[in-house]
DNA sequence: GTGGCTGCAAAACCTTTGCACACAA
DNA sequence: TTGTGTGCAAAGGTTTTGCAGCCAC
């Protein structure tokens, strides 16, 4: 299956690529490429450069949404077109998914106004977590 | 007026914060740091370290919004509560402010959902103008 | 075999910071 | 006067890139 994403895209089949692949597959959430470097690199070898190469290409073959956070880090995450936004809480760091997406009438408007063709999004919601609110009271 | 601003949140009135605050208030779109340095550079001396620095401690008090962008800049605004969402060209930067925001009906939904308290959202459009839909063309 | 893929180290990029000096209040 | 603001240069964090060697096809 994943192989099969590869080679509809002209990409070699090789162990990192699969490794990054399965490691997003199974994730709910958008990682970033220090994140899904750590956990593959437990498995398979190699090394961050390919990892940010790998996320890169796959990003540009569509396989994969790119978004950079508020907190300067890229989050990638597997474009199922079910893609999903964040909530971040300032403190703590806490990441909650958001599932709904409440922009594709928006991006209806926005062709219609702009002449633009619209290729994506980035949202995120900056916050304050229940926790870091209790742990502020003290 | 823009002392005032200042005075408010316990700033010391100096050139170069007065010479931020100014050009920005012009502006009808989020500027950069270098964007904003440049202008004001002419006119005062300061450093690109300040002018960060002032951009900072500005966003910290409420005065400005900040944004990091996917292109990697970060964006300032005057938090006059009609902040500006983008859409920006991948291909040649070209960049369309969105006066509406239809977020505030999701920040309400989040907040009795997840218990955050929500203090900001970043959103952003990307997409390719008209201008560079016709240059692939040929 | 060949061109794409990788590792390593170095560079790029934007932004932040340490320190000494300058200036607003 | 005093503490906040500033300039300069150096460092910070994440991401990209050059080059030589390696591997999938």
């Amino acid at each position: 299956m994943k192989e099969n994403i590869l080679k509809a895209t002209d990409l070699k089949t090789t162990k990192s690529r699969l490794a990054i692949l399965k490691v997003l597959e199974k994730s709910s959430v958008p990682m970033t490429a220090e994140d899904i470097y750590s956990i593959v690199v437990t498995d398979v070898h190699l090394s961050l450069s390919t990892a940010y190469r790998t996320l890169g290409t796959l990003s540009d073959k569509g396989i994969l949404l790119k978004n950079l956070s508020q907190d300067g880090k890229t989050y990638y995450q597997i474009n199922n077109h079910q893609h999903k936004h964040q909530l971040v809480c300032t403190l703590c760091s806490k990441t909650v998914p958001i599932d709904e997406c409440p922009l594709t009438n928006m991006e209806e408007y926005l062709i219609r106004k702009t002449g633009f063709a619209i290729t994506g999004h980035s949202l995120e919601f900056l916050g304050i977590c229940p926790k870091c609110t209790e742990n502020m009271k003290e």
